[in-house]
Formats: structure tokens, C-alpha cells, sequence
DNA sequence: TCTGATGCGTC
DNA sequence: GTCGGAC
DNA sequence: GTCCGACGACGCATCAGA
């Protein structure tokens, strides 16, 4: 049996015999009973999917080998055992976690993303390019320039490996035909051993204090690196512990093509069923009948009246099945316990076993950015769903009122003010706000959940003792509990008293703050209206200890010697809520979320410990693009947002629709649409952003696609005092690829030799520039840089550091200024401080 | 014990 | 976080 | 609109090597 032959049915897909195609003389005749499919054929697969850009074709292959694994995966079960998975059977195994599903761990490698396992490598190019020259026997400069030709390290290693025969176990040469395949005998590489691998390395992390890891890890690689047969194994072997597959297909693609597999994969096993002349195929179609282009699909069954109506009914399946599975996984994000209750129990066991539940997180609802107060207004204008009227008079007990200033914005009785204004001629009914605009906190995102569970160990039957679980969750997902262990133990002492607050999953932002407490007559503590909170810049949160040891340590600071002002206060600022004693409210439209958040959480409000996200809530009048109709809004929004990036030292505001649900996509709408979310941000905004005009000194040589060019780009600022140009930020971002066409050819030809003395910086770019031309950039913040000197010599007390731009970006060409007409070091050191004075840094 | 290199996660 | 490219 | 992959500044954690 050979890959190119043109038609497989499903009983003979079978990957192993697949590959004995490759392997000449197999170790074991017992092919088929293996439990892992060979590592070659993900690798063909997925050497397959890099080389087309259509997504549509990468999808087939996908779900191609997925359903190959889901026959493996059968088979596996099938010896376990011989009864029908019911969802009972789901959910067992699911808290038993008694079968481990191999199907997840081949989409996480497909996806080449082993953190959504668990996993993690801590290698990185250092190690593995070191691994890489002992396996192959080759210098790290041959390694460094084939990287260099080929923009990756996979694909090099690859180029290396067919060059120079070094597959040979013994190291002399060996016979390799056509596809680099050595007839020899040998083990066939297995998923299993890599996966194997990858674990052993995980694990590798957890033996702390132990000496030696990084040989250790080098070495469990070259056991993989050692026993390849064919390039492509190589080559994707070394993508996966580069944690980069680049194959031009992430996750969000893996997902879809398991679930059309899992619906295929059911196709095939009914129809076996039923008759077995019938059979659906899948197919393994080489259209040009050569090597490099084939691919699977399911070939409809022959001659069949229905045929057409059965094709469009697997079609309708798999769609269904592709949305139901990614909305399940957006509430239930743990990829192994929804692949398992899919492949056991279908879509009947994914939607009962994987539901929003306390301690998995919930994938986050993201904003898109958005240009300027007009554009947003517009967008939600526009998108005003025709059925809203009914929404609209069903909901919302808001009162009118009008703006109370600061202080009083947080009590829950001033959060539902709307946009009303007494030149309205309009119909009441009009005057129903439909967007709220919320501050967008210059903080860390974190999903809470919390749940009171009946204290196990407790013997006395009157005192009915409870544990209070906290978990918080990051912007990835990752469990970040272990650093805001302070923001636990508040939290925990404080829900303590709301015993009737049973769970609930939180939608925050926390911020570093400066907590203030004015002096009252009274000598009470803080209390709501004598206390401020003074909100401080993301660099300040960023310095906070993360792992549990340092936390543990900063406590115990804390008890003996530590100074107070040493200690980074945080301050929760909750603005959604997304389940709620027992219930999913992501269903919930989002006025009425909100008002479920601030009637459960008020009892626990406390100015700069946990407050409600500031908002105004804002009318909108249908329209298409007339923009006067909505002028009110535009007016209002306009200045919050420079209230909100002015007093309110926030990054800017966010704008959702009060009647969206807390969901990316539905079926219907977008994310784009009426239901998303949008973040309307100080530099977006042409108007208001300051812009930097910069010269570059410097340029690395770009990876992967951006391979021939330069990138990224080194920038300066001039600072006419010295003549120096000090550095300022890398800058990759905003160039269009003729841009970094045209830049590589112009700069080729204005390389310096060395680091110009007029040059200052602690980078150290592959290539140097003469600085001749100015750029404008775009950025968020100024930080103070550990390797850039922009303003350097000019900053108050600290010589020895410089400034930098948080988020730079390209803008566009000034070739009517000179490099000495830059934005100079004294301008920057202007901006910073202005800055600071808005962020309230205090030094 | 300290330092620089490296990896990783936050934005 | 930012952005441009391809679909 | 969606998905993907080019990469930004920073700071902490960890480890090898001095």
C-alpha cells in the first residue's frame, strides 16, 4: 500500500499500515496493534498543510489526520473496553480521568501549542540548536546560516539533515531513496515518543534545585532528534519544542477540524454498520499524481440516489458540530475534558459534561480597537438589531440622572445614568440607553472564581464550617492565584459575612494603586467618602514576585522587616460577572449581568481594594451614517474618554452594548457586530496622540516570512546636545511588506561597518545604519528602559537609564525633515514627565 | 554567592 | 500588546 | 470579519558558569 495510491476506504486508513509503506522492514510485524500512530505521518501532514496558504485545504488535511487518530483512539478504547459510551460513561471517565485521551494531545501537537496540555519546555533556541549540532554532527555556523537561508530553525535542521546522510545510526553513510527514507531497520518514530518527550521535559521543570536540566533536556531531545527517518520528522520535531509549528493553522483551526473529524468519523462508523458495500470513504486523492500534492477527504458514496443529500447532511453536521464544540470550549476552556466528553459521548456528552463551572476558566471576551469616538458610535449605530425594541422594553429598571462627580460614580444607585439631556424632543422610549462606556484600567486582567464549599473535616454538626475556594485566572488562562495571594486572603475575609454569595466567576481588571486616605474630624478609618484611590501604571503592577515561594517569602517580609512602601497595593475593579451561585449567565445580557454584579458584590465594596469598574452608560439612536442623530453620544463619549486617560489615569474606556451576551460569536452575530466588545484608546486616536519621529539606526534580519528583510528596525531619538542618537524602541509593527521591501534594498546600501560613535545604546542590532532618514511612530506609553537611552543625561538623578515606548508602531515616512530634525531626548523627557504626572508616579 | 543568558508571561 | 496579509 | 504570524517593552524565575 502505497500514499499515493488514490482511494482508501475508512477500514484501510489505517495510519500504521500507512507508514510500512516507508518502513522497509519494520522491528515488529505487529504494525497495526500499535497504540500510536507514527510520528512521520503528522509530519507529512503537516508539511502538507505549511506549504498551501488556503484554508480551506489546510482544514481537509487536518481533519484528515485527526480522524485518523480518532481510529486510534477507538481502537485503544475498543481493548479497554467493548461497551457503547454513554454519557454517564463521559462524565466517569472525566473524574476518574481513567482513560487519557491521546485525541487531545495530537490536536495540542497539531496546533504545536503543548501548553494547552500543561505542558511546559522552558527550551528555547539556545537549547535546541546546541541539542540539534551533536545529533546531526554539524557547527553552529552551518547551523546559524542555514537558519539564516531558510528563516527557521525547523526547516534548516531539515535542509541539514537530507544534505548529509547523518540519519545513519552508525554514523557512516546509508542508502536513502527518494523521500530521504533509509532502508533500514529500525524503530519507527512514534506520536507516543514524542509525546513522551515532551512530558519528560515538562517534568524536567518540577525538580527544583536539581543540577543539570538544561543537559537533560538537551539529551531528551537528541533521543528524538537521533532516530529520524525522514526530514519532515525532523523538521517538525524541532518546530514543536520551538513551541512554533508555523504551519499557518493555531488552535482556533485544530478545534474545527476535530470536530468535523469526530462527525466523520461517526459517518463512517454507522454506515460500516449498516452495510458495508456503502461504506463512506475516506479518500486519499493525488490529483496531480505526485508526491507533493495529495490530500484526504470523504468521497460520497457511488451511485447512490441520496448521495447529494447525504453529502449536504454531513456538511450541516459538521458546521453544527464545529460551532457547538467552539462555543462549549469558550465556556469550558479545559481542551482535554471537552475532547474526551466529545469523542465518548458526542454532542450530547460535550454540552451535559462541559459546562460553565467554577475553577475552569471561561475564554475572556476581547475588544478591537477602534479609531476614533466617531467610528465607534457608528459601528454600534449601525448595528442596532431590528428586534431590539422588544428587547429593550423588557429589561432595564435604570433611573435617570445625571452626572455626580467622582466620588459618588461607584455607588450601585449612580451606576445606571443615561445619556438623556433635556433638548431631547425624542420619544421616551428612545432615551433607553444601548452602550456603555467603562474605563479601560492600565492593569492585569483576572477572571476570579469562587466558590464556598462544605468544610470536609469537621466533626461538630451544629458549626457547619465552610472552605472558601479562590481561584484567579489570567488573560491566557493560566492559574495566577498563587501571585494575588493578598488579594485572596482579602477577598476571603471579606465574603466570610455574605454567606449567601455561594459562587461566582468575576470579569476584572487589576490595578496597582496608591491607596489614600484623607484625615476626618473622627479619626475613623477609610470609609468611602474620605478615601482615594490613586491609580499607578502597569510597570508598577509588572514588578510584582509570581511565583509561590516568593510570595510566601514577601509575606513573611511583611511580617518582620519589610517597609510599606515597598508593598504594591492592588485594587480589584470587577466589571462583569459571568456566573453566579450556581448559574451561567453568559447567556445574560449584559445590563442584566451588570446588575447582578453590583447586587451581589456591593456588601463587599471597598475603595481601593475592590471596586466596581467606573461607566457611563450612553443612548444611541438607530442610524445608518448619519452621525448628527447621534451627536449626543458622540459629545458624551468624547469627554469621557479624556476624562478617563486624564483624571481617571486609565488607558482609555471600552464600549459594549448593554444587550450583548457574554460570548465571542454567535451564529448570527459577529464579534464585529452589535455584541462586541471595543476599546477606544488615547493613541488610536489621530487627533490626541502624540506622535515620535525617529531615525533608525539599526535592523536585525526578520524570521520566518519576513526572512529577506529587515526587521525589526532599530530606532533613535537626537538629542542635539551630545549629537547622539539614542535609541528609543525595536519597531515592527505598521510597515506593509513593500515598505520592508523597499527599506532592505535602500539600508543594504547605507550598512556601517561598526556601532557609530555618535550611537547610544545597549543594543546591539546585527546591522548598523548611517542614520539618514525619520520615521514617525506611534506608541502607548514611555517606560523607563533598562537597554534604550532616549533622554538620557537629561533625566532627573538617574543617568545611567533612558526611556522607551511601550506598543511602538510605524506610521509613516517624514522625508521632509532630516535626522537632526527628530523628536529630540529633551522632548521625550518632556512627554515622560507629563505623563507622570497624569500616571502619578511617585519616585 | 553573584551575574549574565535564557525563557516565559504580562501588557 | 501592535499591525498587515491572505482568505 | 477571521485567522495567522511577524514582532514590541519589561520584569521575574531559573540555571550555568564564574
Amino acid at each position: 500500500m502505497d500514499i499515493t495510491s488514490n482511494y482508501f476506504t475508512s477500514k484501510q486508513f489505517n495510519a500504521s499500515k500507512l507508514s510500512q509503506s516507508y518502513y522497509y522492514h519494520h522491528t515488529t510485524s505487529q504494525t497495526t496493534s500499535s497504540s500510536s500512530p507514527p510520528f512521520l505521518h503528522f509530519a507529512i501532514a503537516l508539511s502538507q498543510v505549511t506549504s498551501t496558504t488556503k484554508r480551506l485545504l489546510k482544514e481537509q488535511i487536518l481533519t484528515n489526520i485527526l480522524l485518523v487518530y480518532l481510529y486510534y483512539d477507538r481502537r485503544k478504547r475498543n481493548q479497554d473496553c467493548c461497551s457503547c459510551p454513554t454519557t454517564t460513561t463521559v462524565i466517569t471517565s472525566l473524574e476518574k480521568n481513567s482513560m487519557s485521551s491521546t485525541t487531545t494531545l495530537h490536536a495540542t501537537l497539531l496546533a504545536g501549542n503543548v501548553a494547552t496540555h500543561g505542558y511546559t519546555l522552558n527550551i528555547g533556541f539556545a537549547s535546541i540548536s546546541s541539542s540539534l549540532c551533536t545529533s546531526l554532527q554539524c557547527s553552529k555556523t552551518l547551523l546559524r546560516q542555514k537558519i539564516q537561508k531558510k528563516g527557521e530553525m525547523g526547516d534548516a535542521a531539515a535542509s541539514i539533515w537530507s544534505g548529509s546522510g547523518v540519519g545513519s545510526s552508525g554514523g557512516t553513510q546509508s542508502r536513502i531513496d527518494g523521500w530521504g527514507i533509509q532502508k533500514k531497520k529500525r524503530k519507527c518514530l512514534e506520536m507516543r515518543d514524542m509525546i513522551d518527550v515532551i512530558s519528560c521535559i515538562n517534568d524536567m521543570n518540577q525538580s527544583n534545585g536539581d543540577k543539570g536540566v538544561e543537559k537533560r533536556k538537551k539529551d531528551a531531545m537528541s533521543k528524538i532528534f537521533s532516530v529520524v527517518h525522514h526530514p519532515d520528522e525532523l523538521r517538525f520535531a524541532v518546530k514543536i519544542f520551538c513551541n512554533n509549528m508555523r504551519t499557518g493553522a493555531t488552535l482556533v483551526t485544530v478545534m474545527r477540524c476535530l470536530a468535523a473529524a469526530h462527525v466523520l468519523h461517526k459517518y463512517n462508523r454507522i454506515n460500516a454498520d449498516m452495510e458495508e458495500e456503502e461504506e463512506e470513504e475516506v479518500v486519499i486523492i493525488n490529483e496531480n499524481n505526485n508526491n507533493n500534492t495529495y490530500y484526504f477527504k470523504v468521497r460520497p458514496k457511488k451511485s447512490n440516489q441520496n448521495n447529494r443529500d447525504c453529502k449536504s447532511k454531513i456538511k450541516q453536521d459538521i458546521i453544527h458540530a464545529q460551532e457547538t464544540f467552539r462555543s462549549v470550549y469558550a465556556r469550558h476552556n479545559d481542551l482535554k475534558s471537552c475532547v474526551v466528553a466529545l469523542v465518548l459521548g458526542g454532542m450530547e456528552g460535550l454540552l451535559s459534561a462541559c459546562d460553565v463551572k467554577v475553577g475552569v476558566p471561561v475564554q475572556p471576551l476581547l475588544a478591537a480597537p477602534s479609531r476614533s469616538v466617531e467610528e465607534v458610535v457608528l459601528h454600534y449605530a449601525e448595528n442596532i438589531p431590528s428586534s431590539f425594541a422588544a428587547v429593550t422594553s423588557s429589561s432595564s429598571s435604570c433611573g435617570k440622572g445625571d452626572d455626580k462627580g467622582d466620588n459618588e460614580e461607584n455607588t450601585v444607585e449612580n451606576r445606571c445614568i443615561t445619556a438623556t439631556n433635556n433638548t431631547s424632543e425624542n420619544d421616551a422610549s428612545d432615551d433607553i440607553p444601548l452602550l456603555t462606556a467603562e474605563y479601560k484600567y492600565d492593569g492585569q486582567r483576572a477572571q476570579i472564581h469562587y466558590q464556598r464549599i462544605p468544610s470536609a473535616d469537621d466533626g461538630g454538626d451544629d458549626a457547619q464550617k465552610e472552605d472558601m475556594n479562590i481561584l484567579f485566572f489570567s488573560r491566557n488562562l493560566d492559574n495566577v492565584t498563587v501571585k494575588f495571594t493578598a488579594l485572596v486572603e482579602w477577598m476571603k475575609s471579606r465574603l466570610q459575612k455574605l454567606e449567601m454569595i455561594r459562587s461566582f466567576i468575576l470579569d476584572a481588571e487589576i490595578v496597582a494603586v496608591k491607596r489614600c486616605c484623607h484625615q476626618t474630624n473622627n479619626g475613623q478609618g477609610c470609609s468611602s467618602s474620605n478615601a482615594e484611590t490613586i491609580l499607578l501604571p502597569f510597570q508598577v503592577l509588572s514588578t510584582m514576585k509570581r511565583s509561590a515561594v516568593a510570595a510566601a517569602d514577601e509575606l513573611d517580609m511583611k511580617r518582620s522587616s519589610r517597609n510599606d512602601d515597598d508593598d504594591i497595593e492592588l485594587c480589584i475593579f470587577a466589571f462583569d460577572i459571568i456566573y453566579l451561585d450556581g448559574k451561567a449567565l453568559v447567556e445574560h445580557v449584559l445590563i442584566d449581568r451588570r446588575k447582578l454584579l453590583y447586587q451581589a458584590l456591593s456588601p463587599i465594596v471597598q475603595p481601593g481594594y475592590f471596586e466596581f469598574a467606573n461607566s457611563i452608560d450612553i443612548v444611541l439612536n438607530p442610524t445608518t451614517d448619519d452621525l448628527n442623530s447621534n451627536s449626543e453620544a458622540i459629545l458624551m463619549l468624547e469627554s469621557y474618554l479624556t476624562k478617563s486617560i486624564g483624571p481617571g489615569r486609565c488607558e482609555g474606556v471600552m464600549l459594549k452594548s448593554l444587550y450583548s451576551k457574554y460570548k465571542s460569536s454567535d451564529t448570527r452575530e459577529k464579534s464585529g457586530g452589535f455584541g462586541g466588545w471595543r476599546k477606544l484608546k488615547k493613541d488610536y486616536v489621530d487627533t490626541i496622540a502624540d506622535s515620535i519621529d525617529v531615525v533608525p539606526i539599526g535592523a536585525w534580519r526578520g524570521n520566518g516570512r519576513k526572512n529577506k528583510w529587515f526587521s525589526p528596525f532599530l530606532l533613535a531619538v537626537y538629542d542635539p546636545d551630545s549629537g547622539d542618537f539614542q535609541s528609543l524602541c525595536r519597531c515592527m509593527s505598521g510597515f506593509s511588506d513593500d515598505f520592508y521591501k523597499e527599506k532592505s534594498i535602500f539600508y543594504s546600501n547605507r550598512l556601517i561597518e561598526t556601532k557609530s560613535s555618535v550611537v547610544s545604546t545597549n543594543e546591539n542590532p546585527t546591522f548598523w545604519f548611517d542614520p539618514c532618514e525619520v520615521w514617525e511612530i506611534r506608541g502607548a506609553d514611555l517606560t523607563i528602559s533598562p537597554v534604550h537611552h532616549a533622554g538620557r543625561g537629561q533625566m532627573m538623578g538617574s543617568a545611567g537609564e533612558g526611556i522607551s515606548l511601550r506598543f511602538p508602531r510605524f506610521v509613516r515616512l517624514r522625508d521632509d525633515k532630516a535626522p537632526e530634525d527628530a523628536t529630540t531626548g529633551r522632548q521625550i523627557i518632556e512627554l515622560f514627565h507629563s505623563q507622570s504626572q497624569r500616571q502619578n508616579v511617585m519616585k
